[in-house]
RNA sequence: GGGCCGUUAGCUCAGGUGGUAUAGCAGCUGCCUUUUAAGCAGCGGGCCGCUGGUUCGAGUCCAGCACGGCCCA
């Protein structure tokens, strides 16, 4: 009964306002002013030609906070820009609309008409005319001052978190990343595209998928792991530039980089090699900060982030030399390499080959050092299907991966567009899928038969959008950029 | 999957060594027409995550489970 008494008393007077001849929700009231734009209007207009030249306001918003004295209150709304103070005052507003202001509670939704006007303080506020019921919150909203702390309650009850401005903040800064990242491809004269979150065959990652089931087709089907192979088609099809910023699943455990489905942005572009892709990834994370958080130096925990291009090259037999010690032969020897696993306890796949070896070394140890931004460079082929074999070296791949603050942020790599060598690497992948691996790649049949109607020599690169917010709003963890994280079934 | 930590009122939190469960915010009743976490006086509100165990007695000790967090794999 005890949860209820916070609600019997709202739901009284709900009743009350019923009473009053108000609908219970009604609609139709049209704020004119938003909270910011008056504060911002006015910041420097006195108090008496405020009352000199009154400035009408019509707004409305949740009542987020109350000091009540009786005959008069004020209380502070807060509408989408952000709040502003409200000023109520019976011999102002009158019996009838303090009876309804009387009948409001905290996290309501009110209306107000007024004027505007600057408190003793010389706070800017709304001295109210007119109070208008929009809502009535049944439940209470959080501890005024602290907000919502338990963050289990944070990520199932987002509309409550997203109360604080503070959390407000951080999915604007993702709103303003996926805008800015449609501007910038918009202007190098990419296509916006989307292809299938559904498909036969999980391509272009090597990542365990999601799997669901068409039931009129009676055909199971994947959530994709990645659009590259269904872009790259397109290339085919001679769009040239494309892009698109949309959701991956992947089927893997959830931690504070991780979420099963998160948001990539991919982008593919005809006659470009992965070097220019450096440059582009760096102008457009650059650019993205500067626009956005207004630097490119930005503060990420306990360091400092020096987005200032152009950025650190490192191959990664380097990264892993320096993080381990090794002599540069010796990374070149598999033996030493797995001994090197063993004693860091580092776990390989069944008959993993040299590469896998050399990249789980990497993400286990040269990793987390990677904290200013850091194209790592030279790829083994075994690890990359679907990139171009490197004219140096035919062990190695035109990829690069890029690190910041000790995750990777965006893979990318001049595209294998050689038919015959791509169905040879689907093939070494199913030998390793036979051997144990789960995370290699399937065999796409249709792709290669893509890439033999011919598509031009291009680049293209992913990069992930969770952790470049994560990185801009200095977020710890991925559950705290994504609205509404996944998590266990709630217990009751 | 493993380790550590957390779960007490709607929310934010106290509760050495086992002995009638704290406070603030929010709520309710009064007073208060320029407050800023308004103030003053009073009142109500608890499956102490769940299940079992030890004990005369468990929020507290033990075991298991659930959910969450961090670290590791």
């Amino acid at each position: 009964m005890e949860e209820q008494d916070q609600i019997v008393a709202r739901r009284k007077k709900l009743a009350e306002l019923e009473a009053l001849g108000h609908r219970r929700f009604p609609n139709g009231f049209q704020p004119r002013d938003m909270a910011a734009a008056l504060l911002a209007a006015h910041a420097d207009t006195s108090g008496d030609d405020l009352d000199a030249r009154p400035v009408p306001v019509r707004i409305a918003g949740r009542i987020v906070g109350v000091r009540d004295f009786g005959k008069a209150a004020f209380a502070h709304v807060q509408d989408r820009s952000g709040r502003i103070q409200v000023y109520v005052r019976r011999d102002e507003v009158g019996d009838r609309d303090f009876e309804v202001f009387r009948l409001l509670d905290l996290g309501d939704f009110v209306g107000i008409e007024g004027r505007l006007f600057r408190t003793k303080t010389g706070e800017l506020s709304v001295l109210a005319a007119r109070v208008h019921y929009l809502a009535k919150a049944l439940r209470p909203p959080p501890e005024k001052w602290h907000g919502l702390q338990d963050v289990e309650l944070r990520y199932r009850q987002r509309y409550l978190d997203l109360l604080n401005p503070d959390v407000q903040r951080i999915f604007r800064v993702r709103a303003q990343v996926l805008q800015g990242v449609r501007e910038f491809f918009a202007q190098r004269g990419y296509l916006e595209v989307e292809t299938p979150m559904m498909q036969q065959i999980a391509g272009g990652a090597l990542a365990r998928p999601f799997v669901t089931h068409h039931n009129t087709l009676d055909m199971d089907l994947y959530l994709r792991v990645a659009p590259e192979l269904f872009l790259k088609r397109l290339l085919v099809g001679g769009l040239e530039r494309v892009f698109e910023l949309n959701r991956n699943f992947r089927n893997e455990g959830i931690s504070t980089e991780h979420n099963p489905e998160f948001t990539m942005l991919e982008f593919y572009e005809a006659y470009a090699t992965w070097e220019d892709l450096l440059t582009i990834t760096e102008e457009l994370i650059s650019e993205l900060a500067r626009t956005i958080v207004g630097a490119v130096k930005i503060p990420y925990g306990a360091h400092e982030i020096d987005l200032t291009p152009p950025w650190r090259r490192v191959a990664v037999k380097d990264a892993v030399a320096q993080a381990t010690g090794l002599a540069s032969a010796e990374v070149d020897d598999v033996e030493r390499l797995r001994a090197v696993a063993a004693a860091r306890a580092i776990p390989l796949p069944p008959g993993a080959p040299y590469g896998k070896v050399l990249a789980e070394i990497f993400e286990k140890t040269a990793e987390a050092a990677l904290v200013q931004p850091t194209f790592v460079v030279d790829y083994p082929v075994e690890i990359s299907p679907l990139a171009r074999q490197s004219d140096r070296d035919p062990t190695l791949v035109d990829r690069f991966e890029l690190y910041v603050a000790g995750r990777e942020i965006a893979n990318g790599f001049s595209e294998l567009n050689d038919p015959d060598e791509q169905r040879a690497r689907f093939e070494e992948q199913l030998r390793a899928r036979r051997g144990g691996d789960e995370e290699a790649h399937a065999m796409d049949e249709d792709y290669v038969r893509a890439l033999e109607h011919g598509m031009p020599p291009a680049a293209g690169e992913g990069i992930g959008i969770d952790r470049l917010v994560m990185l801009l709003t200095n977020s710890p963890s991925i559950r705290d950029v994504i609205l509404f994280p996944q998590l266990r079934p709630e217990r009751r």
